[in-house]
RNA sequence: GGCGCGGUAGUUCAGUUGGUUAGAACGCCGGCCUGUCACGCCGGAGGUCGUGGGUUCAAGUCCCAUCCGCGUCGCCA
């Protein structure tokens, strides 16, 4: 049998000078730079390798083909007259003896030019998905992401977990994201759901005694996309583990994940475990997020005794927070576009004055600062070139839009930001319940199945009212890396007693907690092993293992920000005998775009 | 759904106070060129200025509406 290739274009080097080989690739790109004579560059999924024409016949073989064909070249591999350091096969060429087109490139325009894709408008690169990822640099963030999928793997295999499935059509939950429906064709009426996460079939495994469970799983949310957020489908890597509580799941994580990001990270220097762990309040009240990013030095301080009383209406009766910027050299324009950044991020403004080298409360609202000058500069300690970021409202606001400040101050002042590192972080003791903005009423904070700290016991506590429910925290907790959460996990509650007990807080009875999750609550009845869990987000680990910063780079087929595949055309519509099977009737149609 | 930014050649962009035939770079086509490697040089083709309406003697430019894209907030247990 003839060989399709005796190489690839990334092989060939000096100690291959005088064989006959054969080359498949794409064909790159043709220098012409004399009569009969050109540079053919042949590029596959390895690397590129030069061709040299230099007789008439071969030279019309070439001119016939379109760029981006196809093509095999057989020939002998010869050094070359002027080598090319920068290129691994830099030092040899192929002179051709047979060229031959295996698929012809029918365009000999582009919808842009393959190697500098990346600069092309985003919704054409996503058209024609299949030529922007022949851009190498393109490729290489897919080819991480599959070599870090099988290092995560491995790892969990090393830390005694079981990869197992679940299934794609499942039921839909009440809680949480909108669900994605799939009609039933056999029992009209009634519908599919894919799943949000594996959650509950990952606790029925620990309910069957597998000790320890992960799966690169698919999750499927029908929210609304942001740049570090993928429309419809992402990827976690979903983990659980039986008779264990949060010391093993953060343990495992804290083993796991390391020596990925030392490994395949654009930056070399990683926290190490054990990773620091931060209150879900105290984050909110020194980061302004729980979400922080502790690659910034600067901290949010309280200024509302300090500064609620001045002649400043914005502040008056309101909370007030604070965060000091030292040796502070940005331009007054630099000032106003923050603020600006921060209000659209924030929904609020901010305010700001600066302490200047001179000693003088200059900028912003510094005349109603100027007044109580020796305290202001006391309480906060400033020293001479120092900003002062203030924001002001409820306390929740104030301290969201202090926490936008100062992550925008960290961009903008390097000296108060290590950009070159991967800083994690562990929030824990997240609120069980909240106040619903909505309802104003109690409601579960994040999700019902984390077990409460202080069990049974302390539900009762609040149920007869010795407690406030709002101070119960839950076992669970984030994983946030660079101000990115990255991963999110807790405690189950794994006692249906508890379980119940939890649901009662927020007005609801056994009959809910059995209504809304069936198999969950009827397995827990059979005897349940105490258990947790994680599940990091895989395509943002992707995505700060590149530092790209939209999570569409690290999917080989992304869809766009409105949940379209333009390249396959999806959603799209189907036809009235596919809607008749599945006792479907459209009563409202989006007009073909 | 709210707010912000954008839509001009195949691609990325420029386009002044509303005023002649809407420009540049890359790509494409043709020619020249025997060591290029982002090859170089010369020439050429290529435009419904997102769409619809309005103001005006005159609109890429101003106004209104609308569509599309991105960002952001809401949302994402």
């Amino acid at each position: 049998m003839v060989q399709m290739r005796t190489h690839t274009c990334g092989e060939l080097r000096m100690e291959h000078v005088g064989q006959r080989v054969k080359l498949v690739g794409w064909m790159e790109n043709v220098r012409e730079v004399g009569q009969n004579f050109a540079f053919v560059i042949l590029r596959d999924f390895y690397g590129t390798t030069q061709v040299v024409v230099e007789t008439e016949d071969m030279m019309t073989v070439v001119k016939g083909i379109n760029k981006e064909s196809t093509i095999s070249v057989e020939g002998v591999v010869r050094e070359r007259d002027s080598k090319n350091p920068r290129l691994p096969t830099g030092d040899i060429e192929i002179s051709p003896e047979k060229i031959e087109v295996l698929g012809r490139c029918r365009y000999n325009e582009l919808p842009f030019q393959i190697n500098r894709s990346r600069e092309a408008d985003e919704s054409i690169r996503l058209k024609y998905r299949y030529l922007d990822l022949r851009n190498p640099e393109v490729k290489r963030n897919i080819v991480l992401r599959s070599q870090v999928v099988a290092a995560l793997r491995a790892a969990m295999i090393g830390e005694g977990f079981l990869e197992i499935t679940t299934p794609i059509l499942t039921a839909s939950s009440p809680e949480g994201a909108r669900d994605y429906l799939v009609p039933s064709r056999k029992h009209p009426g009634k519908f599919y759901a894919l799943p949000q996460a594996p959650q509950q079939f990952k606790q029925l495994l620990m309910t069957s005694g597998f000790d320890r469970y992960f799966q690169i799983a698919p999750c499927f949310r029908d929210e609304d996309a942001r740049g570090d957020r993928s429309p419809g489908e992402f990827y976690q890597l979903d983990m659980e583990m039986a008779f264990a509580d949060q010391e093993d799941v953060l343990g495992v994580l804290e083993r796991v994940l390391p020596p990925v990001f030392e490994k395949f990270g654009k930056y070399g220097r990683v926290s190490q475990a054990p990773f620091r762990r931060i209150r879900y309040n105290d984050a909110l009240e020194k980061y302004g997020t729980d979400k922080p990013d502790l690659r910034i030095d600067l901290e949010i301080r309280d200024a509302t005794e300090l500064l609620s009383d001045i002649c400043f209406n914005p502040f008056a009766g309101q909370t007030v927070k604070a965060v000091v910027v030292t040796d502070f050299t940005a331009t007054r324009k630099q000032i106003d576009k923050l603020c600006a950044d921060v209000e659209v991020q924030a929904g609020q403004k901010p305010y700001w004055f600066r302490y200047d080298e001179n000693g003088e409360i200059v900028g912003g609202i510094a005349k109603f600062v100027q007044p109580v000058k020796e305290r202001v500069v006391e309480a906060l300690g400033l020293t001479p070139g120092c900003f002062v970021g203030l924001s002001a409202g409820k306390l929740s606001a104030a301290q969201k839009t202090a926490g936008v400040l100062r992550s925008k101050l960290g961009l903008l002042c390097p000296n108060h930001m290590d950009k070159e590192q991967y800083a994690f972080c562990w929030i824990v003791d997240f609120p069980m319940y909240e106040i619903g903005e909505e309802s104003g009423e109690l409601e579960f904070c994040h999700n019902p199945f984390s077990m409460p700290n202080g069990g049974l016991e302390t539900l009762k506590k609040a149920a007869a009212g010795e407690i406030d429910p709002l101070t119960i925290t839950a076992y669970q907790y984030d994983l946030v890396i660079n101000g990115y959460e990255s991963a999110s996990g807790a405690v189950r509650n794994h006692d249906p007693e508890i379980m119940v007990e939890a649901f009662k807080l927020v007005r609801l009875g056994e009959d809910d907690v059995k209504a809304k999750f069936p198999a969950m609550y009827n397995a827990f009845c059979y005897g349940a092993p105490p258990h947790a869990g994680a599940a990091p987000g895989v395509d943002r680990i992707i995505m700060l293992l590149t530092g790209e910063e939209l999570i569409r780079e690290v999917i080989a087929f992304p869809m766009n920000k409105s949940a379209q595949d333009v390249m396959m055309g999806a959603p799209g519509a189907v036809t009235d005998k596919q809607l008749k099977e599945l006792s479907i009737a459209v009563t409202a149609q989006e007009d073909e775009v």
